[in-house]
DNA sequence: CCTACCGATCGGTAGG
DNA sequence: CCTACCGATCGGTAGG
C-alpha cells in the first residue's frame, strides 16, 4: 500500500475514534510512522485529508449500492434483506459507521448535500418498491416510504457506530468475555432486523 | 442567572454544536462575554465543565423519568406512549440529544457506565411490562425486551439530534421555508413513533 | 472575577 | 526539471 492510502486509513480510523478535532496532524503521521509534512505533501490540509476519508467511505458506498438494490428489490421474499444489507456494509467495518454519524453531527450541511446527492435516488427507489408492496397487502399501509428507509439507515449506522458500547451496557456493564460481547451484539443486531421488518410488513 | 449556569448553558450549546474538542474556552468565554480565566475560577478545568453539562443533562432525565414510567405503565392503553415519552423529553430540548449522541461516540467507557447505572433500571423496568404484554398476547412473542428498549432510545436520541439535517435531505434539499421544515420534522417523527409502536404491539 | 503570562502544541510552510 | 520526502521552524492559540 502506497504512502496516500496509509495515510487515509489511519486518519480514518483516528477520525472515526477520536473524531476530526480531536485529531492532531502530528498523531497521524506518528501512527503511520512518517514525518508530518509527508502528510501534508500528499493532503495539502487538514480539511483535504477529510474529504479524502468522507469521499472513500462514500465511493464504497457507491460501488456497492447496485448489488444492494438487486438483493433487495429481487422478489418478494428477498425484500426484507433491506436491513441485512445495511447492517451487513457497516458492521463490515464499523469505522465507516461512526465516520458517518460524526459527519452528521459535525457538519450537517454538507451531509445534508451528500444525503440528497448520494443517498436520496437509493430511498427514492426502496421507496417505490414499498409502494408496490402496500398496493397488494404485503406492506402496511400506514408506513411512510422515504421516512421509514431514512430511519432503518440512520438507525443502522447509529447501532453499529456504538455497537460495543451498547452491547457493554445491555448484559449488565461487567467484564464479559469476547465470545459473551459478540453474542450480546449479535443478539442486539437481530433485535434490530426483527424491530424493521415487523414494522414493514403486513404479513 | 448566575455566571456559572450561564456558563454552563452556553458550553452546552457549543459542545452540542461543535463537539468538546471543537471548542474553546475563550470562544465559551466570548459567548457570554467574560474572561476565559472567570471561566476557569468557576469550573478548575475543561474537563470539569464537560462533566457539569453532562451531569445537568443527566440531572434533568433523572427527574423526568418517574413522570415518564407512570405514563407509560399505567394502562395497556397508555403503554405505546414510550416513545411519545421519549420524543418529547429530547426534541424539547435537542442539545439534550446532540450532546448524548456526541458522548457516546467521544467518551464510550464513561457512556457505558452511565448507560449501565442511569438508564438500566429503566430498561428492565419498562421489559418487565413488556413481557406481561407478551404473556396475554398484546405484545409480539419475538420481541428481545431489553434490546428492544434500547433501539428505541437510541432511535430516538439520534433522529431528534440530527432531525433539522434529515428533514432537509428528506424534503428535497431545497430551501424551504420553516413551516415546511416543521411540517417535515413531524412527519419523520411520526413515522418513528409508528415504527416502533407496529415493531411491539402484536394487535 | 481580571491582567498578565507559562509550557506545549496546533495546522501549515520554508529551503534543500 | 520532477517525485517523494526530511529537519527545522513559521505565526498563533490551546488549556491552565
Amino acid at each position: 500500500m502506497d504512502s496516500s492510502s496509509q495515510i487515509r486509513a489511519a486518519a480514518s480510523r483516528l477520525f472515526a475514534t477520536h473524531g476530526y478535532e480531536g485529531v492532531s496532524l502530528q498523531s497521524i503521521a506518528d501512527s503511520v510512522g512518517v514525518a508530518k509534512q509527508t502528510l501534508l505533501y500528499h493532503y495539502p490540509s487538514k480539511e483535504a485529508l477529510r474529504r479524502a476519508v468522507l469521499e472513500h467511505v462514500l465511493e464504497h458506498w457507491r460501488r456497492t449500492l447496485p448489488a444492494m438494490l438487486q438483493a433487495v428489490t429481487s422478489g418478494h421474499g428477498r425484500f426484507q434483506a433491506l436491513t441485512e444489507e445495511l447492517v451487513s456494509f457497516f458492521d463490515g467495518d464499523r469505522d465507516r459507521a461512526r465516520l458517518l454519524a460524526r459527519e452528521l453531527l459535525d457538519n450537517p450541511n454538507d451531509t445534508k448535500r451528500l444525503l440528497v446527492e448520494s443517498l436520496r435516488p437509493w430511498i427514492l427507489l426502496v421507496s417505490e418498491y414499498i409502494r408496490e408492496g402496500q398496493k397488494i397487502g404485503l406492506i402496511h399501509a400506514d408506513v411512510d416510504p422515504e421516512s421509514y428507509v431514512l430511519h432503518v439507515v440512520i438507525l443502522v449506522i447509529t447501532t453499529v457506530a456504538n455497537l460495543t458500547t451498547i452491547a457493554t451496557a445491555l448484559s449488565g456493564g461487567g467484564q464479559a468475555d469476547a465470545q459473551n460481547r459478540r453474542e450480546t451484539e449479535q443478539r442486539h443486531l437481530a433485535e434490530l432486523i426483527r424491530m424493521t421488518r415487523t414494522a414493514l410488513f403486513a404479513r
